[in-house]
Order: structure tokens, then sequence, then C-alpha cells
DNA sequence: CTTAGTTGTAATCATAACAGTTACAACTTT
DNA sequence: AAAGTTGTAACTGTTATGATTACAACTAAG
């Protein structure tokens, strides 16, 4: 099983946004555009951006901005705003192990701490790029020219 | 979203198999009754453990062992087992950004190699724990006691 | 004030993956 | 021949995802 794409989609948004902010007004018409999805995903995307104090929202004019400084945002923030594990863990265990088992009464004690382990070393190593990371590479491949984005381009 | 039961299923599984090695017959019915599950689960299971070479099950007769040593076999190689990514990778992209927009054309290169050594140091960690180092626990933890099994326990 | 554009959200729909369950042919030992 | 097991197919129910339509609320511009 895959994670979804929506934390794909909520560091493509946020790259828009970074990218053409002052030039362009990035909403989420024009970022579904450049993402290639709906524009309610785009929506649905910057509403958990935003209750996780990642961007903020012009309601009415549209728009939407950076709420930090995209040296200040990881990728692991991003994750955690849009895979909404809420309390979970990254892997869902076997709800019954039979607890008449010595494996399945155990199987906890001896199992939980390596996921979590696992989870922790993905998330640290998220963790570790930042936001201005990747808007530094996008400048550095896409070149000098003026940002612009035509809309509509593959569906 | 999360990453499938299937995964811990498949530990339990190998925990079973090694803990009442020699004792009882590891059927899908007496595995499934310590995990929780059904037996085709279980099965499915075991025939996912098994096309990776990681146990042999006797047909006709029964009884699932390991096909190695268990000190050989890690969590990575449970989870490449179980977790049938055949091809793809851990996180899911959005399928059509685009290519008019020069985040559109770049998100791509910019992001995979970030994905790609999160699952790396997510597959990194899983790989440092073998099957020993479980059982040895679990042996640790259940004491002298002859294994046993009440199957049913909590359906 | 009206209009146009946008956001936030609800409601539907289609699709896919998962897990439970039943059923049954094929196989091995007794 | 009988009993138990595996491997697999088929069907069901549940959940998550993503697409889509619709609409009330909001803001700025004219």
């Amino acid at each position: 099983m895959q994670i979804s794409s929506r934390f794909t989609i909520a560091v493509h948004t946020l790259l828009c946004i970074v990218y053409f902010d002052g030039t362009l007004k990035t909403t989420s018409n024009f970022i579904a555009g450049s993402v290639g999805v709906n524009p309610v995903i785009i929506r649905k995307t910057l509403g958990q951006l935003k209750d996780a104090g990642l961007v903020s929202v012009e309601a009415g004019v549209g728009g939407a901005s950076l709420a930090k400084d995209p040296a200040s945002i990881t990728l692991l923030d991003v994750f955690r705003a849009t895979e909404s594990l809420g309390g979970d863990t990254l892997f869902s265990f076997h709800e019954r192990p039979n607890p008449k088992c010595p494996v399945g009464r155990l199987v906890h004690p001896v199992l939980d701490g390596e996921l979590a382990a696992a989870q922790a070393a993905l998330e640290e190593r998220l963790r570790q790029t930042t936001l201005q990371d990747l808007i530094e590479r996008v400048a550095a491949l896409s070149g000098p020219a003026a940002p612009t984005c035509e809309e509509g381009g593959s569906a």
C-alpha cells in the first residue's frame, strides 16, 4: 500500500506559492492547473496546510501565501499536515492478536518499538529537507525566465 | 494513509513458525488463531513469504517452516515480501504535473530524490532487525513454559 | 450596490485496496 | 478411501482516494 499523493500535491502546491510569489496570484484554480488535479483537491490541501500554520489563504480575493519562512518548513511538516495519521502510526497492526498465545500476547511489545523506529527514520529524513532547498533547485533548473504557467497542459 | 496490516501479520506468522517449531504443526488455521484473522489471509501471507524464499509450506500434510536462518531474515525482507510495491515507490505521486509550468516540469527532478531517500531510511532501519532478534525477545518475555496456544481467544 | 472571482464545504460518484468469508479442487498422509 | 490441509477463486462489505458538481459566504472592483 502506498502513501497517498496528497503529500506530493501539497509540496507541489507550496512550491507554486513560493515560485510565483509576487508575480502571479496563486489561486486554487491556478495551482490545480500546475499540479494537474481538480481545484477542490487543492482547496482541501490548502486547508490542511493552513490548519498546520504553513500558509495563509485570502478569503474572497483568492490566493495563498506562505505563513512561515520557507527555510523553516520541512518536508516532515508537510507530511504531517497532509497524511493525517492523527494519533495512528504509519504501520497498521492487526487488531486481534490472541492473548492466550505467547506470540499473540507478545507481538506488540516485541514489534511496536521497531515500527516506531522505522517511522522515526523516515520522518527524520523528511525533516532534513526544507522548502527553501527545493525552491532553490527549481530556480536553478528553470533558469532566469519570467515565471509563467500555461494551464490545462496535459489533461 | 497507513501501511497495511499484511506486514505485521507476516511478522506474526513468522514468529509463530519459529516459536512453535518442533512442538506444534503451524497450519494456516493454527496461525490464524494466534494472529486473529481468517485462515485464508494467512494462506495468502504464507504464499507471499514462500515466493520470497522465506518459508516453505508442506502441501497436503500442512504446516510451514522457515527456509532460511532466522538471523538472516530481516524485517525489510518481510516488508518487501508483503507490501507489494512492485516497482512502485512508497510515496505515490500525482500523475499529471503540467509540463508547461516550471514547477510542474521540475517537481519530479526536485522531489524524487528526497522521497527515495526517505524510503531508504525507513528500509534501512527495518533491515537492522532480524527475526532472530524478535524471537529472542519473545522467548525472554514468555518464560520457560511449554509453547501452547489456545485458539479463538478474542474473536 | 452590483458584479465577478474566489474560498470553504457538502454531497455524489467511481475506483481501488483491504480484509472477511465461503467454496472447492488438488495434494499428502494414514 | 478418508481426513486434513493448501492454493485459489469468487463474492461481500468497508474504507480511502480522487473527480466532480453545486452552492453559500466573502472580498475587491467598477
